[in-house]
Order: C-alpha cells, then sequence, then structure tokens
DNA sequence: CCGACACTTCGGCGTGGGCCGAACTGTTCC
DNA sequence: GGAACAGTTCGGCCCACGCCGAAGTGTCGG
C-alpha cells in the first residue's frame, strides 16, 4: 500500500461520527469496556463490535481481555497525539459562541489523553510559565531548574535525566498552549493522586475538588471562578 | 455540530484515497492547479473538482484563483501538523522492508510541508544537535545561544525575540523526530535559496544538487552517500 | 469572434460500508 | 447445570458517496 493510501485508511478509521465519539471517548487514556464504547457511539453493542474490531485491526486501539469484558484503550501515545492534531483543526464551532451540552465543565477542565486542558490546563501552564518553572511556546517548551525542582517538590517529577521538555498541545477551547507530554503527564498524574481533581462518568470532564481548589489556588495561585 | 461529529467529519475529508493523495502532493507546501491535483489523485477533473470543493469547504485548502487556474494549497500550518500527525502514527509500511516507487529518493530527502525530512532532514537536525545549536527530544526542543549565532550567520535567522524554540515531527521513513516549526521551516527555506536543494515534479523528494553536497559536507559535516 | 483550455455543474450508475435483528460463543455466578 | 450477561458473527437492508460522460461557465489568445 502506498503511502497516502495508508493515510486514507486511517483517516477514513477516525472519519466515522460513530467511531469517532469511542475514539473522544478514550481520549481521556482510561480503557473501556464495548459496551461503555456503543453508548459513547450512540450505537447497538453489535455495530460497536464491528467498529473497534476494525480500530483495533488498524492499531489504533488496543484491545485487553479480563474476564468476559474486553477493555479498549487508545493503542499509544502517537495516536492520542494524532487526535490531537485533528481536534487543534477542527476546533470549537467557529466563531458563533454555542454552549453545547456540558459544554461549560468540558471547558473548565478536562483531561486530553494524558494531560489536563481546558481553563485550568491552561491556567496551570500559565502559573508556572509566570513563575518562571517552565517557559512555553507554539513550537515548543521546557522546564527551567526551578521547574524542576518545583515539580520534583510537588511530586510530578518527570523521569529526570536530560534536558526536560513539554510538548505543547493546542488547546481546543482556549485556543492557547497548555502542557502535555511526559511533563503534562505527570502533573495531571500528581493531580489525580492528590485527589485535587476527579474523573467523572461518561465525560471526559474532570471535577475539581474542594482539596483541589484550595490546593491549585496555594501551589498555583490560581482561581477558578465557578 | 458536537465535537466528535467536527472530528469525524474533518478526517472523513482525509479518508478518501483520491483526497489523500492531492493532500499528500501539497504537502511539499506549493499551491497546485486543480488539474494537476486531479492527476495527483488519479481520477478525471471533475471528479477532482467535486473534491477540492470539498476540502476548501471544509477549510482543509485555501484557493486562489488566478486567470483561469485555481490555485489551491493547505490552508493553514494547523493543517499540515495534522496532516504529519496521521503520517507519524500510519508510518511507513510495517516492518518488511518495501522499496516502492520513488521510495529511495524520498527516504533520502523530501519536503514535510515546511521543512526538510528525510535522510538529509534528521542528518541536520543530529548535526546541529551533536555541535550543541540545538537541543531536540521527542517532546520538544530549543536552539541554545550558538545554535541562534550560527543559524544567523546561515541565514537562517527565525523570527527573533523570545526563546525560540524547535517543533520536532516525527520523521516517518527514519521514525526520529527531524526539525520542524519556524526554525526548520526557516532552515528548508534558507536551503533552497541556497541552491543546495530543489524541488522536483510531482514528487516531494528533493534533489541534493553539486553546490548542495558540499555545502552540507562544509557547514554541516553531512554526507550523504547516494 | 471563435477556438482552446481550465474548471465546474449535472445526472445517472454502482458499490462500499454502516446499521440493526437474530443467533452464536464464552464467562460469571448461584 | 442454568440463567444472566458481554461480546461477536451473520445476513439483509439501504443510503451515502465516489466515479465518469456530457454539458455549461469563464478566461486567454489570435
Amino acid at each position: 500500500m502506498t503511502e497516502p493510501n495508508r493515510i486514507a485508511a486511517t483517516a477514513a478509521l477516525l472519519g466515522d461520527p460513530a467511531r469517532a465519539n469511542m475514539l473522544a471517548a478514550l481520549m481521556d487514556g482510561r480503557a473501556l469496556t464495548a459496551k461503555e464504547l456503543a453508548f459513547a457511539g450512540h450505537i447497538t453493542p453489535q455495530t460497536a463490535s464491528g467498529h473497534l474490531a476494525k480500530l483495533a485491526d488498524g492499531g489504533v486501539l488496543a484491545v485487553e481481555k479480563q474476564g468476559r469484558h474486553r477493555y479498549y484503550r487508545l493503542a499509544s501515545a502517537l495516536v492520542g497525539q494524532m487526535l490531537e492534531g485533528v481536534m487543534a483543526f477542527a476546533g470549537p464551532e467557529p466563531a458563533r459562541a454555542t454552549t453545547w451540552r456540558g459544554g461549560e465543565a468540558l471547558r473548565t477542565a478536562r483531561t486530553c489523553y494524558d494531560h489536563l486542558a481546558g481553563r485550568l490546563g491552561v491556567a496551570l501552564a500559565d502559573a508556572l510559565t509566570a513563575r518562571g518553572h517552565v517557559a512555553l511556546g507554539m513550537d515548543g517548551g521546557e522546564v527551567t531548574d526551578t521547574g524542576a525542582q518545583f515539580l520534583d517538590e510537588f511530586g510530578a517529577a518527570p523521569a529526570s535525566g536530560r534536558r526536560v521538555f513539554c510538548r505543547p498541545c493546542l488547546d481546543w477551547s482556549e485556543r492557547r498552549p497548555h502542557l502535555a507530554g511526559r511533563v503534562g503527564a505527570a502533573l495531571a498524574c500528581r493531580c489525580f493522586d492528590l485527589g485535587w481533581i476527579a474523573r467523572q462518568r461518561d465525560t471526559r470532564a474532570v471535577a475539581i475538588t474542594a482539596a483541589g481548589r484550595d490546593g491549585f489556588r496555594e501551589r498555583f495561585g490560581i482561581e477558578l471562578d465557578g
């Protein structure tokens, strides 16, 4: 198969509404069962089964059998980045301000594959930038020495070693880059561990707990109205 | 339209072989006429016209009328990055080494939207890294002070100002990151201006000129066998 | 003005693929 | 063992969409 045809085959996998919905549901990095994904795709389990088989066959999803359940998840970080790329382009409804179902919660805080996005995500990036802990641009980003120290203290030290880069990820609701890559993943993971944020059923939106409200204010100076 | 549906609609645009071929032809950043794109997509002009209208309508392509010609090009850098993301995932034929039509030339040196890729692209990235001019990782990259000075002398200074980041772009043939973003674009542009490389008809592969062979050896220590 | 050319629109054909109901496989739990 | 449940496979329906030939619009050149 030629290269463009592989592109087409891959894109076609993402190009069906039911599959796109299922993939969007998996963008929070969790593994879901076939039934849950059928619900996410607004289709019956039989139909979902066919779609999931195609996605797995195409290397987009990885599947893990566990008893009578089958857990599907994005096959690799490359898949997450590919979807991010499409989302960054497809972006939010152009111009005309809409409030769609559950939109406000999603805009406030959500996960983006393995890191945080939405107003919380960009606020974190802004706070770390303002304090000189990270430098972030459209093209790339980097953790400074004080930043590495801060993250270490915070318990979100990315695997140490060479220079630590932050991959920027274009936020589709805020239209600005936020922290992704290893740094973003470590930060999000630590926030979950601290109980500052919590996943919710059937949505990528995350809830900010009372502890989180305090924590984000004290450690990052972030005040989220709402 | 909900967010996943916009993802699906966008991906569906890329998910047709004829359209994927046309987009691949546009990945070198040039603007092509409808007829040229019909050839690239292996379809008749009527069919191409329909596809191009859809792509333009979806914001993927920008069109410019010029006399009786219509020049189509990728609408924005976001489109290029989206396609890069899909290509990075769809990647080369898995494992089994194939030599496809024009494959060797493409593997040696090609353009990737607005920067250089292939063996030449990663060799440039390696050379600049080895000399401490840039630091590049999977997640991000940065131009050092000596690097900024070097690029300035070379005539490929990216718009100055704040810290200069390099966006890494996963090379689908070498499976390693090479220089993209503003830095990669400036570098590629300068190499074209110097006459070190030249575009070729009907392919994204670029030819390395005699001057280029010398130049890359002298300035970057790059010796390309072949 | 008229032919050549680039490109688009229209109309009709064919097929690929999404959809679901029904039936089948495999696991869990009592 | 049998009921309940997750998930898949099968078969048939149907529509969306890609395809091209033919015809229409607009631009260039003599």
